[in-house]
RNA sequence: UCCCCAGUAGCUCAGUUGGCAGAGCGGGUGGCUGUUAACCACCAAGUCCGCGGUUCGAGUCCGUGCUGGGGAGCCA
């Protein structure tokens, strides 16, 4: 018995090969009367291979029949191409039908709409621009790994589910075992002592907390799955479950962390490069025709960094009229950020030492009293795609900005408790996964980069 | 959530001043060719997003709802 072989390998063979076993579905065919042209695609490369079935073959009537999406098994050998376009095709000896995809099959050989083509998210990655987007998803999935492993970092599994009822950001969703016709309310309060975990429980928006505390332990390590976020955003940047990578570093600062997140980036497009150049030619040529002058971009040499402080003075000097005022104290907004970015850097920018009013508590407050630790790893055309901060390790500063920004400390006893046993400063950040995507691919819809994407009003998949 | 735009055949789209519903691709049938998103001929295919209105007459104009997209806010 012959064992099956991957188009990938084949088109890669050095030699004719006698006997193959070849699966797969029917990308496209022409035929005639004495032989037809099969393109078989079975996932493991962009590019098809060709099969040759010659009239004679007993079920030739069949297979001249067979419609676009039908799955083959084909045995034959592999053999030079006499026909321009591909060094090998397959001479087939038998064409076994596995299935006959109906006429309906809604996928043609030709551009479909990406809006359309999430309509039927089903069957989209079976498509040459969906094929190649998680082929490169998977493989950046297992760089980040990678990256990690080799400088020495431990791979944490924070929790899915968490009683913070304040992580950080967003409105959370929440996670409960009680029937909804039947929900317990004392004094028009829903009574959570009577649900699966005796109190309010969420899905996680971030498992920093817990890297911290796994950090202050482990030294480093980092995090990668999925979070969660109930904002009703409908932007072509955000979903509502979405995968972050966030690493935390014990005896680590803001600048340690800032090269940390530039040093990763740059790994990143730099293995999306090396491992998957054959898709990624494709989003050059029919996504982004900039994509390889944006990979440059960011390998060629450091980013800027600036402070939040030298962003405003830029933005204020710009002469630009902006929509929203810039002024020391108030957030950048998207237009501030693409203008620096995109006009007035075009590069990769980290902005850090915000105003401690626009950032969380557990930023670390800066020797000024007037900011924080915090960095921003900004990149033209997607914006925000790393969020960092060192994190306040003096249990003073720490309870003294909880206080500040009303939150119960109570509720984070055991947060606070490791800044009582052997607290060392630290840093961490979280980068978007799905950003980092479309950083990659060029693909300007962060729907079209996650296998089933989750936004307000749409779980249809 | 706010602002703007769109919705016509399975898909991508055209449809003039309000006057017979169209093309290419896909599907079916036949032909032809070492073909490359093959090619040629013929055939089938429509709740013009839903509801209401104006009009002799609405795909077209008005109102409203739904869905989708772009931008904003929030963020990763």
């Amino acid at each position: 018995m012959i064992k099956r072989t991957k188009v990938l390998e084949l088109l890669r063979a050095e030699a004719p090969i006698d006997k193959i076993l070849l699966k797969g579905w029917v990308r496209t065919k022409r035929d005639s009367k004495t032989f037809s042209f099969l393109e078989l695609n079975d996932g493991s490369s962009l590019a098809n291979l060709q099969v040759i079935a010659d009239s004679s073959l007993d079920n030739y009537a069949e297979i001249t029949a067979l419609t676009t999406g039908s799955a083959l098994e084909i045995r034959g050998s592999l053999a030079p191409s006499q026909g321009k376009g591909q060094k090998w095709e397959v001479l087939a000896e038998n064409v076994t039908i596995v299935s006959v995809a109906d006429g309906a099959y809604p996928l043609q050989k030709k551009r479909h709409t990406d809006d359309f083509l999430r309509g039927i998210a089903h069957l989209r990655p079976r498509t040459n621009k969906y094929g190649a987007v998680f082929r490169i998803r998977s493989e950046l999935s297992f760089a980040i790994h990678k990256f990690f492993r080799d400088k020495g970092f431990r791979y944490l599994h924070s929790p899915i589910i968490t009683g913070s009822d304040c992580e950080g950001a967003g409105d959370m969703f929440r996670v409960t075992a009680l029937n909804p016709g039947e929900i317990p309310v004392s004094g028009g309060i829903i009574d959570y002592s009577q649900d699966f975990f005796g109190q309010e429980a969420s899905l996680t928006v971030s498992g920093q907390l817990s890297a911290e505390m796994f950090a202050l332990a482990l030294g480093d390590v980092y995090t990668f799955g999925p979070t969660f976020r109930a904002e009703n955003s409908n932007t072509s940047r955000h979903v509502a479950e979405f995968w972050m990578v966030e690493p935390e570093m014990a005896f680590c600062d803001l600048e340690e962390d800032m090269d940390l997140a530039e040093e990763l980036v740059q790994f990143l497009v730099a293995c999306a490069m090396d491992e998957c150049m054959e898709d990624i030619t494709l989003f050059a040529k029919f996504v982004n025709k900039e994509l390889l002058t944006v990979f440059d971009n960011i390998l060629s040499s450091p980013f800027i960094r600036i402070t939040y402080e030298e962003a405003v003075n830029i933005l204020c000097k710009s002469g630009v009229s902006f929509e929203f005022k810039v002024a020391f104290g108030s957030d950048l907004q998207s237009e501030h950020e693409r203008y620096l970015t995109e006009k007035y850097f075009k590069k990769p920018v980290i902005i850090y030492n915000y105003p401690k009013e626009i950032k969380p508590f557990y930023m670390r407050l800066n020797n000024d009293n007037r900011t924080v630790a915090a960095m921003d790893l900004l990149v033209p055309g997607i914006g925000e795609i790393i969020g960092g901060s060192q994190r306040e390790e003096r249990a003073g500063t720490l309870k003294k900005r909880m206080v500040e920004m009303n939150l119960d400390e109570k509720k984070y006893w055991w947060y606070i408790d490791s800044r009582k046993y052997g607290t060392v400063p630290h840093s961490g950040f979280g980068l978007g996964f799905e950003r980092l995507m479309m950083l990659v691919t060029g693909v300007a819809n962060i729907r079209d980069v996650i296998p089933f994407p989750r936004t307000p009003g749409s779980i249809e998949f």
